[in-house]
DNA sequence: AGTAAGTAGTTACCAACAGTAACCTAGCTT
DNA sequence: AAGCTAGGTTACTGTTGGTAACTACTTACT
């Protein structure tokens, strides 16, 4: 988030759009949403997702009371994430959002290329 | 949007997030759904954007096919933008996201500051 | 006539951060 | 003892989001 969005407001709808519009926390969010997952287990299923992208995104979710971060006992320390019940219902949230992407997603990609068809004649 | 994301997948939850997760996108819309406007009028209402930044996210918007750009043919000529059909569509879903971040704002900010507490404890 | 202010942007530039590649410690396996 | 997994961290880089300053044209004021 840059200095000025901080300073400017403090706008509620940032807030979550910090999160929400980082694609990385959104694929934790829908991929955890399906059950816990351990990091290198998310690391695998999420694809591209570098660990440090993977380590930083989670954190950010925890820090947001979205994900919660368990540290099982057990001989080699395995740790477990899980969303939170405000995870879940964020959860809830994205998918009507997703929804909506996935109807109207060709009228998107419609107006993308003749847009740039336009663009590029222009030139 | 990064090289990456785009070679990855052509998931269309992508697509929608490019644009609602930049803030500027989603304020220009919230504003347009009160009513068409001039690219100075925007520039004054949606407080701190710069005028590049203006020009910048209508002709993403537009590109998407969310944002109408019309030229007045007038003695100083004047440039009107509304909201498509497809921008009023999206709306609703933004609202709706919005309304989740309102509701849930408060559970958010204390999680933060508890965070940060334990962080800046444990250092 | 000159100048200030409004129209709708564009250009040049910079700093921050998203992202990659490489490394680390520890324990179990062969 | 070499090599696998686990769960990350560190050092570095490139893109891009963002600001400040400028353009070109009109109208209004004095």
């Amino acid at each position: 988030m840059c200095a000025k969005r901080a300073q400017n407001y403090d706008c509620p709808v940032r807030d979550v759009l910090d999160r929400v519009g980082d694609a990385w926390s959104v694929l934790v969010i829908l991929e955890l949403s399906k059950g816990n997952a351990r990091f290198n287990a998310l690391c695998r299923v999420i694809g591209g997702i570098s660990p440090r992208m993977l380590s930083v995104t989670l954190r950010h979710l925890e820090r947001d009371g979205l994900v919660v971060r368990r540290v099982m006992d057990v001989k080699p320390p395995q740790v477990d994430y899980g969303l939170t019940d405000l995870g879940h219902s964020l959860h809830g949230a994205i998918s009507a959002l997703s929804r909506w992407a996935e109807e109207n997603q060709p009228s998107i990609r419609d107006s993308r290329s003749a847009f740039d068809e336009r663009e590029t004649a222009a030139a």
